[in-house]
DNA sequence: CACCACGATGTTACACGTAACATACCAGTA
DNA sequence: TACTGGTATGTTACGTGTAACATCGTGGTG
């Protein structure tokens, strides 16, 4: 008879109160909070769950608009280091406060956002963290209906759906920049990729304090995902496009852990030649020789006090600081 | 009179029904399929949908046992580029096929994997992804019971729940221990971090191919998870141990790459005065100066076949190949 | 001994999209 | 005209855990 399809059903909760003659009431008190049934009941239905292998179902808790204790957490990019340090900065937070969390990320792409962020919402959960800071119509509409929190982390300039936790990008690329023209550079580039707005911002700082010093800006972008071979790429376009520079300015450690491997393999010395610096403080960076200047940002922290506000807020805190500003440190290192 | 739970409901289907006064199984059709409906319907729900906002509810199709097209990956550590690649592998596949993925890490704890697996259980994924061969009683049975395809991925060696897809860890170690031995290096220790179960294999494969040569295995290893920094750190606490090795070898790219810059900081020439190898063929390794010599897997690719396999599965086909071998290149770079 | 309080378990109703089947209507054809 | 086939929409029943309320029994107290 039975043909492919022979799914053998998964134990219910009625399978499993079947099994001890009880309702699946009982079941369900125990599997919620054990000492709701008696003790001896504890034992009984703790071998038949075994036994059984019952799984959650989560599909009934969920048509009832109970909450759903899962957070969907929203990143452009799992392969980018600066994202998997904030997550892990949420979760100490949610693992703690018992919320599972629903990880998705989305290749900058508003479109696979909106995607992604129905996607989420279709299993209810109880709030949302995003990481970017423009969304599709829709995607808007959704979060609205929705009736979740949500909070925008990274950036702190662009404006936010409710709240934004964060540094300020622009105020970044403006203070590293100043730093290395007050070292005496003036022949500084801006290397940039994936041109997201942070990427934006951190060119737009670097603007400002070229212009405060009556330097020329200049730079060398892609759209292509930033990596460290990129930033051995776009320096050998920096050199060619503009021969007697004397610094770079990166939008990211990557791009400028590249670049000085680039400049090693050509026999360039940092800083006496070229001066770079990069933007995060990733531990390659900080392991490496040089010791790459960097804008030192507080990526656990954010995730950090992301996810506190996000569960305050889940448990009906109203929303007081719209904009949080973590900061960031201006680190030398041996490269500018 | 509403205190703070004044959460208004999501709109539902019937709420769009009645706005344009029909039933709610045309909105379902439509939704599923747009051409199901009437061209003059056809319009007239995508403004009632646009204008509520409308939501798709999972609940309800989670219920009724039908697919959710949804598949849940588990790997380790979201920090570690490897499954960053294999993810995009996975998601390159799942996502020309309709289907949506459900992301988790555990930290390389097996508790944390049961939990996770059960939550991702919970949800009626179709089919799941492990990226290790060691798991609790418990996950076991939940995945028995669960009914669904399983593949573990990285590793071919340790034995399979139901499907392995990966390269032959062991094997890897050996190959590269063997080319170091063959280019003249005698006092070759391993370096380890992270004692998962591709670390150990790796080890072995070391050990193996020092006892065919009549040298001595000696190692150097940490709990600690792997980073540059610690790199670093182990290289220095190799050269007090063993202060005249003449090579490496490190179970990753990380640990390889830290080292090779605490040689650059110390003045040790590589390979002159010691030869590092590692493991993956990352980016980096690949940017540095030196060139890293490794161990090139396939990560993507592995993410790929996986999720081909799976996705077979769940339509149906037979389980053929338990083990899939994906090979790997030794890369000798300049570091050896 | 009667009654209360409380702990332990049972009963009922509910959430919402979809498969499967039913119906209504229309054009086309013999 | 009667009948066929097909399209568009409606009707019904279902899946499973939980909140809220109901019930039962027991030990303690006046």
């Amino acid at each position: 008879m039975m043909k492919k399809n022979n799914k053998k059903k998964r134990p219910t909760l009625q399978d499993v109160a079947n099994l001890i003659g009880v309702t699946k009431m009982t079941i369900s008190r125990y599997l919620r909070d054990p000492s709701k049934v008696s003790a001896d009941m504890q034992k009984k239905i703790a071998v038949a769950v075994e036994e059984l292998g019952y799984i959650p179902n989560r599909a009934p808790e969920l048509l009832s608009n109970a909450k759903s204790h899962a957070i969907g957490i929203l990143v452009p990019s799992l392969a980018n280091q600066v994202f998997s340090q904030v997550i892990r900065g949420i979760e100490r937070v949610t693992e703690a406060a018992g919320y599972q969390t629903m990880l998705a990320h989305y290749g900058y792409s508003a479109e696979r956002e909106e995607e992604r962020i129905s996607f989420l919402l279709s299993y209810h959960i109880d709030g949302l963290i995003l990481s970017e800071s423009q969304h599709t119509p829709r995607t808007l509409k959704m979060i609205a209906t929705a009736d979740v929190p949500v909070i925008e982390m990274m950036d702190t300039v662009s404006p936010a759906i409710e709240q934004a936790i964060g540094i300020d990008n622009f105020d970044g690329g403006y203070q590293m920049v100043s730093a290395m023209i007050e070292k005496g550079y003036k022949n500084i580039v801006y290397l940039g990729a994936r041109l997201d707005i942070r990427t934006q911002l951190r060119l737009q700082g670097y603007e400002k304090a070229m212009q405060e010093n009556g330097l020329q800006a200049k730079s060398v972008m892609t759209e292509a995902p930033s990596s460290f071979s990129l930033g051995a790429d776009l320096l050998q376009k920096t050199l060619t496009k503009y021969p007697q520079i004397d610094g770079i300015f990166c939008t990211n450690d990557d791009l400028a852990t590249g670049a000085v491997f680039e400049c090693q393999r050509q026999g360039i010395r940092i800083p006496q030649d070229i001066a770079i610096a990069g933007f995060h403080g990733h531990d390659f960076g900080q392991s490496m020789v040089p010791k790459l200047a960097t804008v030192v940002t507080p990526r656990e922290k954010i995730g950090q006090v992301t996810a506190e506000q996000l569960i305050a807020r889940i448990n009906g805190d109203p929303l007081t600081e719209k904009i949080i500003d973590l900061g960031f440190e201006i680190y030398h290192g041996e490269s500018i």
